[in-house]
DNA sequence: CAGGATCCTTTACGATACTG
DNA sequence: CAGTATCGTAAAGGATCCTG
């Protein structure tokens, strides 16, 4: 026996308008996920090429497996890129591909709002 | 006998330049630390008040764990505020600050990015 | 409805060693 | 130098039950 079921459509209301933009940014969040992975690309989009060494001092506080982790996790991401040079013992070079570029204008409003905004809390008016 | 020495400035190679940048950064995300926070934010700042069980339904995938951790973490640092309605049963209802919502531009940002890059990944050349 | 309490599993993260 | 291996802690996340 063949039960006909209603094909019950996702209910679309007001939730439903913008799910667009919840999509995105859940997108682009799981790319950038973990504790270190805007730091780390902050400090790559200042300069140029880092190696292994310049990004475990320049990344307060991180360690090196937490370092190599993000590394490889953005480099399959293509967001950075990973360099071999032929030297003795090897030089490996970190840098932000093209693509990562891209994630600038992100990484920019973030240093600008911890610029202008960090210090407001100090200075508490009743702003709830 | 005094030795003269020559006041060495601490190295100001290229590290050190932005440092102030760095800084901001980790400040701002040790606010927005979190799997959920971009996302919650982001569902918040599309409209107006939400409820709890609004938030449970429009972020994706949490818990109610998770989303009353979040919520208050985010309230204790003045991002969105929580407000109980005389009703019975009680309503709460949640909604950003002032100052949460200069985080805008933030979310914005990942938004577009997210929306701009994902599929960008479909087409790659040798973008390396 | 808006959560907190409890229990349990799975990741995330960190410190310390060790290798090519 | 540029990592990996190993171990241990802490936090994330889910399920269920409970309360005002």
């Amino acid at each position: 026996m063949n039960i006909i079921r209603m094909k019950k459509e996702p209910i679309l209301n007001n939730s439903a308008i913008c799910k667009g933009r919840i999509l995105a940014i859940k997108d682009t969040m799981e790319l950038l996920s973990g504790k270190w992975k805007f730091h780390i690309l902050g400090t790559l989009l200042q300069g140029d090429k880092l190696r292994f060494m310049d990004l475990l001092r320049e990344v307060d506080g991180i360690g090196a497996k937490m370092l190599s982790k993000e590394l490889q996790d953005m480099e399959m991401n293509h967001l950075i890129s990973r360099t071999v040079l032929n030297t003795k013992p090897v030089t490996v070079e970190y840098e932000m591909t093209d693509y990562g570029k891209t994630l600038a204008p992100i990484i920019d409003e973030i240093a600008k709002w911890g610029t202008a905004y960090r210090n407001a809390l100090h200075n508490e008016s009743g702003n709830q």
